[in-house]
DNA sequence: GTGAAAGCGCTAACAG
DNA sequence: CTGTTAGCGCTTTCAC
């Protein structure tokens, strides 16, 4: 290290009580300013302050969490530590936890395959004193392991779930208008021969696109039919099928939404190997935004959630559900808003 | 929520009064037993124990830290909130944290493209009362950001820098040891004309990648020329490029090695185009392991980083220079094993 | 409107 | 080896 470190770690941080003394007033009062409480006169509340930008305070958490007593323990269970969206989700989670003073503890799915492992781990949860839980998919889709965690006694928030929980809470996105939305984006840019890559049935999400994408079609009176339509199951591979089976048509479609992104790639490889050029030949777009759309090239435009905003209003829905009992009429279930990325697989015709 | 949630969202922890009360003795002795001093009869341990386990009790993290007056605030800065890393990352980095009650705040640098920027962030983080952080690639690489942080009086522990710094600590690889190690292991299933994809010279990595390789191939002794090279830019694209030319050689290679995933599906992507099987044909490694890997097809045999062990020692290596001093002799610059994927890209000759 | 007192759950520093 | 006494920095509950 080039500086020399201090001894202790902990820098002098200023507490309430100097705050409180440099603005000649009690640290209940200090307290009350911080935690915007309406009953300060309002040139005390400025001499406060004052006090509090010179001596650069920053209230300690801590303190804050064990006085209140009101700091929630968060799980965060998830099932692949190198899942795309994990850093993100977590990003927003850590950052509405720090607003708060909630703590995250993750947990890892990924080991329990069987139903003793996954009884386990639920009651290894059950006893590490966890106030809620926030739960990604794809186990938040696992319907068994969900059913588990409420009877612990739990209570789980949903990130993209199979289905709008009727009786839970969650956080997602609205799949069927996201669909709708790339492919009114392919209709607007003079596409009318749309193909369409559908996900496996069993995703619930996958049925939802595919809905969307039928809706805009619909809508705008263009033709859908087997001939551009296949089936695959999200991976890259199939992808390549569904993408050879369009190119070797005698009139191939001028655009492809495959959804998901490595589906998309896919797609992408099988027309690259057809001989055709993206976008030049073929417009293609995919769905998610995953790590794989911007590391292929072209680079995929596709529609991309906003996980760290999910993280974010997961970890405060928990907290209103957790907290005094004053907003348990909340919303349960949170719609986001998603965006497209247009990157270079897309064509004006 | 199925079941009905319990008002205060704080379960009825038992404290270490009631475990002190229920095996009668002090708070402290219980304290002792939690923190494993050695001064504490064996008889009086297990009683402890025992009413530790009857009362499910589970330290109070937060009074701890308070109480001890230890508990270190860590920033992790990152580029990029998608980075395939991060999540991993994360995951080894609140696993230590939460073993020793440390509070992890994330820093998103992506946005701070300026000297301006850079300035106004790293005022904050220094305003923010961090005590120490942890800083991700690509900004770990980042002389001039670096130099600020140490001016800062802020204490980074770099996780993959461009160097390994004299006077600071990091957490590492051995990228040479481990690009000898996946061409050993293409020379042991028997390939013996292998090509190479370099990286950026900028990247240091991508140079001892580089040397690694090289140190393999004479070591058997194996032909390594001009035709066999080629200068990638650690993108798909490159990769791409690179390909092109290997298979366009009278006696192409018969397995390659590029220095990242990305461009190790570059490569992959050119092959397929120029109707070479992988990995009948060609084999092929990356390095990395990132997402990609996993999503295309075949997947890709690669070299993976122990990224949540980075995570964790990063916390680890922190707190032991940020503490009481005691371990300030502690090694400064750790550097972790790597381990090949095997996936589908390589067969044996 | 504001303040004084009493802890939150735990550990440091000293006794014994 | 174990217990006692003081707090950590903040918020709560009551007074004024």
């Amino acid at each position: 290290m080039t500086q020399p470190l201090p001894q202790t770690g902990k820098k002098q941080h200023a507490t309430i009580r100097e705050v409180a003394e440099m603005a000649g007033v009690s640290q209940m009062t200090v307290s009350r300013v911080l935690n915007r409480r309406e009953s300060v006169k309002t040139s005390t509340r400025e001499r406060v302050d004052r006090a509090i930008q010179a001596l650069n305070y920053r209230p300690n958490l801590m303190a804050r969490s064990l006085a209140g007593g009101k700091s929630l323990f968060i799980g965060l269970i998830f099932d692949n530590p190198s899942n795309n969206y994990l850093g993100e989700l977590l990003v927003g989670a850590l950052n509405r936890c720090r607003e708060v003073g909630h703590h995250l503890v993750i947990e890892d799915f990924s080991a329990s395959s069987n139903e003793k492992d996954i009884d386990a781990l639920i009651e290894r949860l059950g006893s590490a004193g966890l106030d809620g839980m926030i739960v990604m998919p794809p186990v938040s889709e696992d319907e068994f392991v969900l059913a588990r965690l409420r009877a612990a006694g739990l209570a789980p928030v949903l990130i993209a779930p199979r289905e709008t929980p009727q009786d839970g809470v969650s956080v997602a996105i609205d799949d069927v208008e996201a669909a709708d939305l790339v492919t009114q984006y392919l209709i607007d840019r003079g596409h009318q021969r749309i193909a369409f890559v559908a996900g496996p049935t069993a995703h619930s999400s996958a049925r939802r696109r595919h809905m969307g994408f039928t809706h805009a079609m619909a809508r705008s009176g263009l033709e859908m039919n087997d001939a551009l339509f296949a089936q695959g199951d999200y991976t890259y591979r199939s992808g390549m099928v569904a993408g050879d089976k369009f190119f070797s048509l005698d009139d191939p479609p001028t655009a492809v939404f495959a959804s998901n992104d490595d589906m998309a790639a896919g797609v992408i490889a099988a027309a690259q190997r057809c001989g055709m050029r993206v976008p030049d030949d073929v417009s293609i777009v995919g769905f998610d935004d995953t790590a794989i759309a911007s590391a292929m090239w072209p680079q995929l435009t596709t529609v991309r959630q906003p996980i760290a905003e999910m993280g974010y209003q997961a970890v405060d829905l928990l907290a209103k559900f957790l907290g005094t009992g004053e907003d348990r009429n909340a919303e349960h279930n949170i719609v986001l808003d998603v965006s497209i990325v247009e990157r270079g697989t897309v064509r004006r015709r």
